[in-house]
RNA sequence: GAGCCCGUAGCUCAGCCGGCUAGAGCACUUGACUUUUAAUCAAGGGGUCCUGGGUUCGAGUCCCAGCGGGCUCACCA
């Protein structure tokens, strides 16, 4: 491995650090009490709010006008309260007078502040020792300033010239070991929370321990007071290929897979708290149903049979329907050996939900009410921006029927037309058809072509042809549609639910139609499951399910406008310098 | 799968119509300074210009092919 000019310094640093006596790998445990973001100008101007209060009997108000004398008597900007317009009513010698009347011992106004603080740091490190202890990323120094950065932010820290060790000699040794940090390397440190002379809330460090060693150098990204940024760390591929750089230099970036985490565990609250059932089911299945969608094959040795990465996983929820459960729900991933683009990854995330007793009607409110949840608990509103855009999550959405939508957007309706009239339709209004398309692949055209970028706001597309809808149940009143809806925001479909079909002599049906339409040419169409018919023979409960992609939930409540922003590792082509990787492709495989 | 665009130092990017030893800022090294808040000063090191071929006296630059990526479109969620 060719090593740059950079990477060499670090790894002799590396054997510098080794050679002072440090190890620069250490197994023992570094204990935190605080994160970054714990250790901020509010709390620590509370702290010394009280600690005046305490010491000196003096209120709230006077002690933070002592505070702001203190730093003007400095001839420096009082850090510790934003209002400045409130300092200017302060005039120093007023607050000394009053110090002189309420400090019942006097004394001069650096040292009664300089006792509030100590006592300050008392109240405010958890051991009341007047101490912190936390550990990161060492993101660079000036001066004695250091940066450490956790995994909640940033706090400077204040590495003085004597003040690590206790001899001579274990001066000299941290003073060498300060001087060989480089940015990225593990430290932890321990020291009293003090705001500097400019009023930043920073960390007078009195214990360092070195904690990992970072042998690459990583891209530095500056920020201003403005948020202006500097030399960014921009390059998609690079962010994708290199996700940890991305997350470490890219605060933005981790605030993504924040609102990630918090979606699916507001979702999961939310299921789990009405008594529903989280489960896992094969992801490994030899027959690939419940869905149009080409799958991934795959071969088990053992049974030497071919195995298909599930490209849904519906029918096996709907086993565990049968089985007895009343609701069920799995949150995973799904493999569509499909293209790729900034809405499609080979894997994805999908929630899917299935509840007996119900329909899909009931499943329209319960949607609703999920995703205000959801975007509440997320960004903390139901109105989110996407695209510059507002949407709101706030229940009840819009619900227009297929064939309503159709005709709203453009002016035709096509409730009673015939596959040959629906081709006339297509031709009429330049959207492109081939002969494998039936009646309702072509309705499916119709829509997604002139209707689907118009639905905006949370809206229900409800009641499909009954063609593009093999699983769902037959509409309790309209022929030829079934009790399906699609949930449309922003011009993209996020949730799919029906009135579950679980008369099994109309599925069998169903099935054969695809099979037939497979026959035509449609790759997509679905296998028939006899195991899944079984099942519904026995009975099944009339059920209703849903199916969310979380991926694009994500999107659209983080303001993404690509899937590989939401995925920690999208998928990419491997670079081949970077992995050997195995030549005999059958091998693997096999 | 198709079209358009991109690939130059660890990072961000200049580099004209082909022409001297390929540049800048940050980062790095050395020295000075114990100091602030993207950026202290001075000096220095660092390049397979994505890869391969071609045109040419001469290619980072032009042409061809490949690799990787981005955007748009098609299909899918």
């Amino acid at each position: 491995m060719q090593l740059s000019e950079q990477e060499i310094v670090r790894r002799e640093n590396l054997q510098k650090i080794k050679d002072l006596g440090f190890n620069p790998f250490p197994a023992e445990e570094f204990k935190l009490d605080f994160r970054s973001d714990e250790i901020t100008t509010e709390q620590y101007q509370s702290a010394l709010a009280r600690s005046l209060e305490l010491i000196r009997g003096v209120g709230p108000e006077q002690s933070v006008k002592l505070m702001h004398a203190l730093f003007k008597s400095r001839g420096k900007t009082a850090p510790l309260l934003a209002d400045e317009a409130f300092l200017e009513e302060v005039p120093i010698s007023e607050t000394v007078e009053f110090a002189d009347e309420a400090g019942h011992n006097p004394v001069s106004l650096e040292d009664f502040f300089a006792e509030a603080r100590e006592s300050a740091l008392g109240e405010y490190s958890k051991d009341k020792k007047g101490a912190v202890q936390i550990a990161g990323r060492f993101m660079g120094q000036r001066g004695p300033f250091a940066k450490l950065q956790d995994s909640y932010g940033t706090i400077q820290l204040y590495i003085g010239k004597n003040d690590l060790g206790d001899t001579e000699e274990e001066k000299e040794r941290y003073k060498q070991l300060v001087k060989l940090l480089d940015i990225g390397d593990f430290i932890g440190v321990r020291g009293e929370v003090f705001a500097t002379g400019t009023g930043e809330i920073s960390v007078h460090v009195r214990e360092l321990v070195f904690l990992g060693k970072s042998l690459r150098p990583l891209p530095i990204v500056k920020r201003d007071k403005e948020g202006n940024v500097y030399d960014a760390f921009t390059d998609p591929e690079q962010r994708y290929r290199q996700r940890y750089v991305d997350l470490t230099v890219n605060p933005q970036v981790r605030e993504i897979f924040l609102k990630r985490s918090r979606l699916i565990s507001a979702m999961r609250r939310f299921f789990d708290n009405k008594g529903w059932l989280e489960v896992e089911t094969p992801i490994l299945q030899p027959i690939h149903g419940g869905a149009a969608a080409r799958p991934f094959r795959t071969h088990h040795n053992t049974l030497d049979m071919p195995l298909y990465l599930r490209i849904a996983n519906e029918l096996y929820l709907k086993r565990l329907i049968v089985g007895g459960f009343e609701g069920v729900y799995e949150i995973g991933k799904m493999f569509r050996n499909e293209g790729m683009d900034r809405t499609h990854n080979p894997e994805f995330t999908s929630m899917e939900i299935y509840i007996a007793y119900k329909d899909y009607h009931w499943m329209m409110e319960m949607v609703e009410q999920c995703l205000e949840y959801v975007a509440t608990e997320v960004t903390g509103n139901t109105k989110v921006e996407y695209e510059g855009k507002v949407i709101d999550y706030a229940g009840p959405y819009k619900r227009l029927t297929m064939f309503e939508a159709i005709e709203e957007y453009t002016g035709i309706d096509i409730s009673n037309m015939d596959e040959a009239a629906l081709r006339d339709v297509c031709k009429q209004l330049h959207i492109e058809v081939d002969p494998t398309m039936g009646k309702g692949k072509l309705i499916d055209e119709i829509f997604s072509e002139k209707v689907e970028d118009h639905l905006i706001q949370p809206t229900y597309i409800i009641d499909y042809p009954i063609e593009m809808t093999p699983l769902a149940k037959k509409h309790r009143s309209v022929d030829g549609l079934v009790e399906r809806f699609e949930l449309f925001v922003n011009g993209k479909e996020i949730a799919n639910a029906y009135s579950e079909l679980n008369d099994p002599i109309d599925q069998r049906e169903r099935f054969e139609d695809q099979l037939r339409l497979a026959e035509r040419g449609d790759e997509e169409a679905m296998a028939l499951d006899e195991d899944f018919l079984r099942a519904l023979e026995y009975g099944m409960p009339p059920t209703s399910g849903l199916g969310i992609g979380i991926d694009r939930l994500t999107m659209l409540l983080a303001n993404q406008h690509s899937i590989q922003e939401v995925l920690f590792f999208p998928q990419m082509r491997p670079k081949a310098e970077l992995h050997e990787y195995p030549k005999n492709k059958e091998e693997v495989s096999e």
